[in-house]
DNA sequence: GGTGTGACAACAA
DNA sequence: TTTGTTGCCACAC
């Protein structure tokens, strides 16, 4: 990472997406400033400390699929929480119309602050 | 420094 | 729709 703030900042992203929502790795870089970096939002959320409580389970990829291999216990974990909070998971995969976050122009403008 | 590996994605066929 | 290719780049060897 050149900066540190990166991770800070794909952190931040995370954390605003809000309950009942999903959202893509490309989609949390996009909205951190780093297009094409879908692999860093991976990495920020592997690396990232328990502590800070993230969302991490509405992350999925661009696809509407779940990216932990089918049948592992985080896919079983991941699948489990989305479900919880009313996110359908139809043959292992989302229905990204329906469920993908789409931020208002209020908190791109209010929370990532730019 | 070279090489392979990712919680990825856009695009072509 | 699925599969292959290419782009991306931090990290572990």
């Amino acid at each position: 990472m050149k900066h540190p703030e990166t991770l800070e900042r794909l952190w931040k992203v995370i954390s605003l997406v809000p309950e009942g929502s999903v959202a893509s790795y490309g989609q949390i870089a996009d909205l951190a400033g780093l297009p094409g970096r879908a692999r860093l939002t991976a990495r920020a959320l592997a690396k990232a400390p328990q502590e800070l409580g993230l969302p991490w389970y509405r992350i999925i990829r661009s696809s509407g699929h779940i990216a932990f291999p089918i049948g592992s216990e985080n896919f079983a974990e991941q699948r489990a929480a989305l479900l919880n909070e009313g996110v359908i998971v139809k043959q292992n995969k989302i229905d990204m119309r329906q469920f993908k976050w789409q931020p208002t122009i209020e908190t791109l403008l209010f929370e990532l602050d730019y």
